[in-house]
RNA sequence: GCGCCUCUAGCUCAAUGGCAGAGCAACGGACUCUUAAUCCGCAGGUUUCGGGUUCGAAUCCCGAGGGGCGCACCA
């Protein structure tokens, strides 16, 4: 047989004996013990199992008990088998499950028959049922005394290191799963995600805002500037591009009459990925007629001071070197007052484009040569005040030409009603009153066909489905996103966005 | 897209041009109070892949692939 074609062939007996310790070998024998047990009449893959207590739990109910008390209780307990210390007679064993771990104490002495035997075939990562009262060691751990032990499912790959996890961080994002069940710190990280995002549902829930969903897939992508991905509706026969945001739609739900609405929104830029942006990211989004853009401040601000507390209990939270205290209220600041300081003169939209290119190239801003002084001024915000921010600080009033869908401010045509949320250099909330005079949305969008027709990829395209829904009457409205991902990032203390994404965007694997 | 770094046993890491190693996990054994248990024994490798230089390559060079970081774009 020429060589090179054994590989594809199963493993012979043959070869799992000479490559014992090998991946094959590991999971082989896992599958052999699993085996043993079928053919000793335990069904290895029961269809239920009922338990009557959880780690949470009994460690609520038993902490502070005295070293080796027996409490008389009995509980049924299922849960991953995390680490097993054998002593002879007598096993250590941790079980965890979703609410924590405890410590299975199985004595010879009591164990029954059953239960030896399916102790013999168990592996680190088994999913495991057992019986017994619970008790607390002789050095005072709360322990149950295991009569009755079952096998719930079998783990037939061999877990990561138990002592150093798993750290390959291609390994973490491509088999979450196994960094979930190895990584206590990565399963942190996404309780405080989940609990978050529920207690911002429930402070939007009782701010009276009613939770709605709209297009994912879309005939023109709206509501920000961003280029998207683009698919094919086969049943329809059309382009149609994946969000970037789902603000359109949601104004138009506003006209017709839900007057709180939000949005928890998964949206796709067809962008770059790096340690603050993921292709597929999630974002809050709420609208509330009668509301201008300092509505949606106090908003803004309560939704992340509520996240905060609910998910991790606290309002100061350490990032690498930096220090962040979201202690509120937070200061409001005029963006063109804050760039005068730093630059040392005062810039308006209305400038000469040359004067505000000037200012661009002193302080090192690159810009394109289609770019007014509106958006000039936005860039020099974005290159060299943003990064000087820590602690949360609501920049407000923004150039029009770079808020295609927000109101101008009653005093100044060239400054709009918008706010930008900042917190440890990064855009965490976006808000502003929003444009609801259905003419000057025209000309708004005519502004970016006239970008986008320079070149501009990014431009807003008009729409005319918009447009119309607006001319039956948007009622004065305040909106807001936030952006989910920075702000889990910020309360779990992580650096990397894919650090808090469950399954963030990878390159298909050519080998399982 | 460009630049830099990285890839060694299931996992975590050594070996800097000279016999591919350790810890954990596994396997065999001892042990009724451990909790990164301990002790004895045993096994586990196409060093990501493909070329090249060399008496000799995990190591140096070229190319490919995966991943990370930085820049650019963006929130």
């Amino acid at each position: 047989m020429p060589k090179e074609s054994k590989k594809t062939e199963t493993p012979t007996p043959e070869t799992e004996e000479e490559a014992l310790g090998t991946l094959e070998a590991l999971s082989a024998d896992r599958r052999k013990k699993r085996d043993v047990l079928r053919e000793a009449g335990i069904d290895p893959y029961p269809t239920r199992f009922d338990r009557t207590a959880t780690a949470g739990a009994l460690h609520a109910e038993h902490d502070g008990l005295d070293a080796d008390v027996r409490t008389g209780q009995i509980a049924k307990m299922a849960g991953r088998l995390t680490s097993l210390r054998g002593h002879g007679k007598l096993v250590f064993v941790t079980l965890s499950d979703v609410t924590g771990s405890i410590q299975l104490l199985i004595q010879e002495s009591n164990r029954s028959d059953q239960a030896a035997k399916v102790l013999e075939a168990l592996d680190l990562g088994d999913w495991i049922g057992a019986e017994g009262e619970v008790i607390t060691s002789r050095r005072g751990e709360l322990s149950l005394d295991v009569t009755e032990l079952w096998l719930l499912s079998k783990s037939l790959r061999p877990l990561p290191d138990k002592w150093h996890g798993l750290t390959d961080t291609d390994a973490r994002y491509r088999q979450r799963e196994v960094d979930l069940l190895a990584n206590p710190e990565s399963r942190k990280v996404f309780d405080i995600r989940f609990k978050a995002i529920a207690a911002l549902r429930a402070l939007m829930q009782e701010e009276d805002f009613v939770e709605v969903e709209t297009p994912i897939l879309q005939p023109q992508a709206g509501g920000a500037l961003a280029r998207p991905f683009f698919t094919h509706g086969n049943a329809l026969d059309i382009e149609l591009s994946l969000r970037i945001a789902p603000e359109l739609y949601l104004k138009r739900l506003v006209v017709g009459g839900y007057e709180r609405v939000f949005e928890i929104a998964r949206n796709f830029r067809n962008e770059g990925v790096d340690t603050r942006h993921s292709p597929e990211f999630t974002a809050l989004e709420a609208y509330r007629a009668f509301g201008d853009y300092n509505d949606g401040m106090d908003l803004v601000e309560r939704m992340v001071v509520e996240a905060a507390k609910a998910s991790t209990g606290k309002l100061t939270f350490t990032i690498g070197e930096r220090e962040l205290d979201l202690t509120p209220s937070w200061p409001r600041r005029q963006l063109l007052d804050w760039v005068e300081e730093l630059v040392g003169q005062r810039l308006h939209p209305n400038d000469p484009v040359e004067k505000v290119r000037g200012v661009c190239k002193e302080f090192d801003v690159d810009f394109l040569p289609e770019w007014g002084s509106g958006k000039l001024i936005f860039e020099i915000y974005d290159t060299i005040l943003l990064p000087t921010i820590t602690n949360p600080v609501f920049v407000c009033g923004f150039p029009v030409e770079v808020s295609p869908l927000a109101r101008h401010t009653a005093e100044d045509p060239t400054l709009a009603d918008r706010f930008e949320l900042c917190i440890d250099a990064k855009e965490f909330a976006n808000g502003y009153s929003e444009l609801n005079i259905p003419e000057e949305q025209v000309e708004r969008f005519s502004g970016e066909a006239a970008a986008a027709a320079k070149g501009d990829e990014e431009a807003h395209p008009a729409d005319l489905a918009f447009v119309r829904a607006l001319e039956f009457g948007l009622p004065p409205t305040s909106g807001i996103g936030l952006g989910v991902d920075r702000l889990i990032m910020l309360l779990s203390e992580v650096e990397a966005i894919r650090d808090v994404i469950l399954f963030p965007m990878m390159r298909p694997e050519a080998t399982h």
